[in-house]
DNA sequence: CTCCTTTGTCTTTTT
DNA sequence: GACAAAGGAG
C-alpha cells in the first residue's frame, strides 16, 4: 500500500488499525483521505471486507467513499458496509425488528406525516389545535428519543409541567399508532435498533462479529442513541475509529452531542488521539479569518489550522442596501468569472435562496439548488409513494389517508371519519373496512365508491414491479387528469415530469430482478425515504450552487460566497435566544461556511431586506468584527438614513429591532415609521446585544414606577404612566409620551426610567 | 361534498 | 408575502 502522498500524521492514522483511535480532523485537513486510505489499508491486511462498518454523514459521502476506496485498490469494495446511521438501522430492522415486535414491512414516515399524525392526536385528546401546535411537541418528543427516553420514562421522569404533561400523552399516543400503522419515523430507526441490541444478545453478537472494524465519520454530530448504537457495536472488538472536528459540530437540533468527541478518551479506555491540524485546502488569508472568528468560542479544545498554501486574495466582506442589490451584484461577479461549477453561494436558512434564484433566472445562470421543495417532498411523488405504502403495508392508514380522496372521488371528510373510528372500535386497518363499507354506517353511494378504491389498489398489486404499479397509478386512476382540472395544463405538465422521473428511479429497482414484486417495493420504498437532498448533487454538471451552510458540510468548492451575514440571520434570531449556548453553534456553523472556500471567500449582508411582507432593516453580523484583521476588507453600504419599525410581539422579543427603509415604509402601513440617527442604530445594536436578560426576564413583583410617574423610554422619550395591566408574565404598561402620543409597551422589554 | 374566500402563521438548520 | 387551514356558500 502506498502511503507516500500523506503527511506524518495521516500516515499515523492510517496505519493504526486496531483498538480506539480519535482523529480530530479540522476543516480541510484530509480527513476523507484519511478514512479511504484507512479502509484499504485494512483490507490490503488482510481484513475481510464485510467486517467493515464506515458510517458517514450522508448518502452522497458514503457512495463516493466507496469509489475512493475502489480506485485505490483497484477492485471491489462493495462486500464493506458503508452507510449512514439511518440506512444501517433501517437495513439491520428489515431483517430482524420482528423480533422487537414489530412486522417487516414497516414504512418510514417523514416530517410531514409526523406532523399530520400529531395534529390529529392533538384533536382527538381533546386540546384546542391554536393553543397547541404539533411542532413544539414533535420535537420535545423527537429530544426524548435522541437520548433514548420512551414514553413510560418520559412519563415517569420528564412530565413536571402542563406542558411536558400534554407531550407526555400525546408521545404514549404516538408511538401507539405508528405502531398500529407499522410505520417507524426518522427517530425510531436509531431507537428501535437499540433496543432491538439491547433485548436480543445473540442478535447483537451476530452484528459484533460482522462489524469488527468501525469507522466514524463527522463524529461531533452523533448524538447519544447513535452513540448508544456504536458502543453496542463496538463493546466486543474494540476497533473503532471516530474522526470529528468539535469545531464543526452544527447539528445540536437534532440532538448532536458534542460531548461524544470531546469525551472519547474515556468512553473508549486506551484510546490513542491523533490531530490534522494542517490544511489544504484554503487560502491563508481565508484560514486565518476562519481562525479569528471560531476563536471565539470558549471551552474549546485550543487548535489552530495552518497552511503552506498561498496567501491568496483578501477575503471581502460587503454590505449592499437591499437582498435584491445583494444577489443582483454576486450574480454579476459571478457570471463574469464563469466559473459555476467550483462555485456555490451559501445562506443561513432556505428562505434566502428566493433573491438569489431570481437573480440567477434573471441573469441565466444555470443553478442547482439544494433543498429547498425536495422532490421527495412534492406532493404528487409523496401522493404516488403513498400509493405504493398502502400496496405494500395495508396497515398503513396514515398513507391511505392521504390518498383515500386524491384524486377527488367523492368521499368526503365525515365518511372517512366513520371509517376511521369504525376500524379503531373494530381494532383493524381501515384498509380491510372498504371492501364491504355500507357496515360502517356510510351511505351506499360512498360504500361503493370506496369499493372502488379497494379494487384499484388490488388491482395494483397484481403488477410485476413497482415500474408497473407506479405506471398503473399515473395512468389509470385520473390522476393527472384531476390535476388538469384543479390547476391547469401547465401544472400537469409538471407534476408528470415529477412522476415520470420517479418512475425512472423506480425502474433502478427492478433491472436486477430475480425478486417478487412485494420485495423490490419494499426496497424502493425504504430507499427512497432516506435520501437526503445532499445526495442528489452531481457536481459533474457546469452549475452555480446555492444551498444552506448545513448542507455544504464536507463539501468545498473555489469560490464561496455567504450571503445574508446579518445580525438575527446568521446568526439566526432564534440562536440568540438560546444566549451563548445558540452563539457558539452559530459560530461555528460561520466557520463551517468560511472553511468550504479554497480560493476566494466573499461575505455579504443586506440592509434592508423582504421579511414577511414588510422590509426590515439589518447590521451587519458580529461574526464580520470578529473575522477582521489582516488579509479581510469590509465595505459598508453608504446609507444616510436608517430607519426603524418598534414591533412589540410579546413572544417575538427578537422582532423588537426590525428596521425598515424609507422606500418601502408606505408598505407598513400598521406601525409608524420613525427617523432615527446613527445614534439610536448604535443603541438599537446594543439593547440587542442583551437579548439574553430579555428571554430570561423575570417580571418583579411590582414596577419601580407607578400610575402618575414620569418615565423615559431609549426612544420614545418622555412620557407619563396612564395605567399599568398585569397580564400574567409582564405588565403591560400605557404611557402618554410627550412627541409621539399614547403607547402599550410591555415593561420587561420597554426598560422605562423614572424621572 | 366541493369550491372559493378568509384567516392565521411563519423563518433556523435535517436524517 | 406565501402558504396552509378553517369557514362559508352553493
Amino acid at each position: 500500500m502506498d502511503l507516500s502522498v500523506l503527511n506524518d500524521k495521516q500516515k499515523e492514522a492510517v496505519e493504526c488499525l486496531s483498538g480506539p483511535l480519535l482523529v480530530v480532523a479540522g476543516a480541510g485537513s484530509g480527513k476523507t483521505r484519511v478514512i479511504t486510505y484507512r479502509i484499504a489499508n485494512l483490507l490490503a491486511h488482510g481484513i475481510k471486507p464485510y467486517n467493515i462498518l464506515a458510517i458517514t454523514f450522508t448518502n452522497k459521502a458514503a457512495n463516493e467513499m466507496k469509489e475512493r476506496v475502489e480506485n485505490l485498490l483497484g477492485l471491489g469494495a462493495s462486500d464493506c458496509t458503508i452507510s449512514t446511521f439511518h440506512s444501517l438501522c433501517n437495513r439491520i430492522l428489515h431483517i430482524d425488528i420482528e423480533r422487537i415486535g414489530m412486522g417487516k414491512n414497516f414504512n418510514i414516515i417523514d416530517t410531514d406525516d409526523s406532523k399530520s399524525i400529531m395534529r390529529k392526536i392533538i384533536k382527538d385528546l381533546g386540546y384546542d389545535p391554536k393553543k397547541n401546535k404539533e411542532r413544539p411537541i414533535l420535537s420535545e418528543i423527537s429530544k426524548a428519543k435522541n437520548i433514548n427516553v420512551g414514553p413510560e420514562e418520559y412519563a415517569a421522569k420528564y412530565a413536571i409541567d402542563d406542558f411536558t404533561r400534554k407531550v407526555s400523552e400525546c408521545y404514549n399516543e404516538y408511538e401507539k399508532r405508528k405502531y398500529t400503522a407499522n410505520v417507524l419515523d426518522f427517530d425510531d430507526l436509531l431507537v428501535k435498533t437499540a433496543q432491538l441490541f439491547k433485548e436480543n444478545p445473540d442478535i447483537l453478537d451476530k452484528y459484533q462479529e460482522k462489524y469488527k472494524y468501525i469507522l466514524i465519520d463527522e463524529y461531533q454530530d452523533t448524538n447519544d442513541i447513535q452513540f448508544l448504537i456504536v458502543s453496542y457495536l463496538a463493546s466486543k472488538y474494540k476497533n473503532i475509529c471516530v474522526v470529528g472536528d468539535e469545531d464543526q459540530s452544527i447539528y445540536s437540533f437534532r440532538g448532536a452531542n458534542i460531548r461524544n468527541i470531546l469525551s472519547f478518551e474515556s468512553d473508549f479506555e486506551n484510546a490513542k488521539i491523533i490531530k490534522l491540524e494542517q490544511n489544504y485546502r484554503s487560502t491563508q488569508n481565508i484560514l486565518n479569518a476562519a481562525n479569528r472568528v471560531i476563536s471565539n468560542n470558549i471551552g474549546r479544545k485550543e487548535k489552530v489550522l495552518w497552511t503552506e498554501n498561498a496567501i491568496g486574495d483578501p477575503v471581502r466582506f460587503e454590505e449592499y442596501k437591499s437582498d435584491k442589490t445583494e444577489a443582483d451584484e454576486l450574480i454579476r461577479k459571478i457570471k463574469k468569472d464563469k466559473n459555476y461549477s467550483n462555485t456555490a453561494i451559501l445562506y443561513r436558512a432556505n428562505s434566502q435562496s428566493k433573491s438569489i434564484e431570481e437573480a440567477c433566472v434573471y441573469a441565466n445562470i444555470p443553478y442547482r439548488l439544494i433543498g429547498g421543495v425536495q422532490f421527495y417532498k412534492r406532493k404528487e411523488v409523496k401522493d404516488m409513494i403513498a400509493y405504493l405504502r398502502v400496496c405494500l403495508n395495508a396497515n398503513d392508514d396514515i398513507s391511505l389517508l392521504r390518498i383515500i380522496n386524491t384524486p377527488s372521488r367523492g368521499i368526503g371528510e365525515s365518511s372517512i371519519e366513520k371509517l376511521r373510528t369504525a376500524a379503531i372500535s373494530q381494532n383493524c386497518s381501515m384498509f380491510s373496512l372498504l371492501n364491504d363499507a355500507s357496515s360502517i354506517g356510510v351511505i351506499k353511494s360512498t360504500a361503493s365508491k370506496m369499493k372502488d378504491f379497494y379494487n384499484i389498489i388490488l388491482k395494483a398489486k397484481s403488477e410485476v414491479d413497482v415500474k408497473s404499479m407506479l405506471m398503473f397509478f399515473k395512468t389509470k386512476i385520473g390522476y393527472l387528469e384531476d390535476v388538469e382540472i384543479q390547476e391547469g395544463i401547465d401544472a400537469r405538465i409538471e407534476r408528470e415530469s415529477n412522476i415520470d422521473e420517479l418512475i425512472n428511479k423506480a425502474a433502478e429497482f427492478v433491472s436486477s430482478d430475480t425478486e417478487d414484486a412485494m420485495d423490490s417495493l419494499n426496497n424502493f420504498l425504504n430507499e427512497v425515504s432516506l435520501v437526503a437532498d445532499i445526495d442528489e448533487l452531481d457536481a459533474s454538471d457546469k452549475k452555480l450552487t446555492l444551498m444552506t451552510v448545513h448542507a455544504s458540510k464536507g463539501l468545498e468548492f473555489d469560490n464561496v460566497y455567504i450571503v445574508g451575514f446579518s445580525e438575527n440571520l446568521f446568526p439566526s434570531a432564534m440562536s440568540l435566544m438560546d444566549g451563548d449556548v445558540g452563539v457558539e453553534e452559530e459560530r461555528r456553523l460561520a466557520y463551517v461556511a468560511m472553511t468550504r472556500a479554497r480560493k476566494n471567500l466573499h461575505i455579504s449582508s443586506a440592509v434592508s431586506k423582504f421579511f414577511q411582507g414588510k422590509s426590515a432593516m439589518y447590521i451587519p453580523s458580529r461574526f464580520v468584527d470578529e473575522a477582521k484583521g489582516d488579509g479581510f476588507e469590509c465595505k459598508y453600504a453608504e446609507i444616510s438614513n436608517r430607519f426603524y419599525d418598534d414591533v412589540y410581539e410579546e413572544d417575538r422579543p427578537y422582532n423588537k429591532y426590525k428596521f425598515s427603509d424609507q422606500a418601502h415604509s408606505h408598505k407598513s402601513s400598521r406601525s409608524d415609521t420613525y427617523v432615527v440617527n446613527k445614534e439610536v442604530v448604535k443603541a438599537a445594536k446594543a439593547d440587542l446585544s442583551k437579548f439574553k436578560s430579555h428571554v430570561t426576564y423575570q417580571k418583579p413583583e411590582k414596577l419601580p414606577y407607578d400610575e402618575g410617574d414620569l418615565v423615559s423610554h431609549i426612544k420614545f422619550g418622555e412620557g407619563k404612566v396612564k395605567s399599568i395591566k398585569d397580564i400574567g408574565k409582564d405588565f403591560e404598561v400605557t404611557i402618554d409620551f410627550k412627541d409621539s402620543g399614547e403607547r402599550i409597551l410591555l415593561a420587561g422589554f420597554a426598560k422605562l426610567n423614572k424621572i
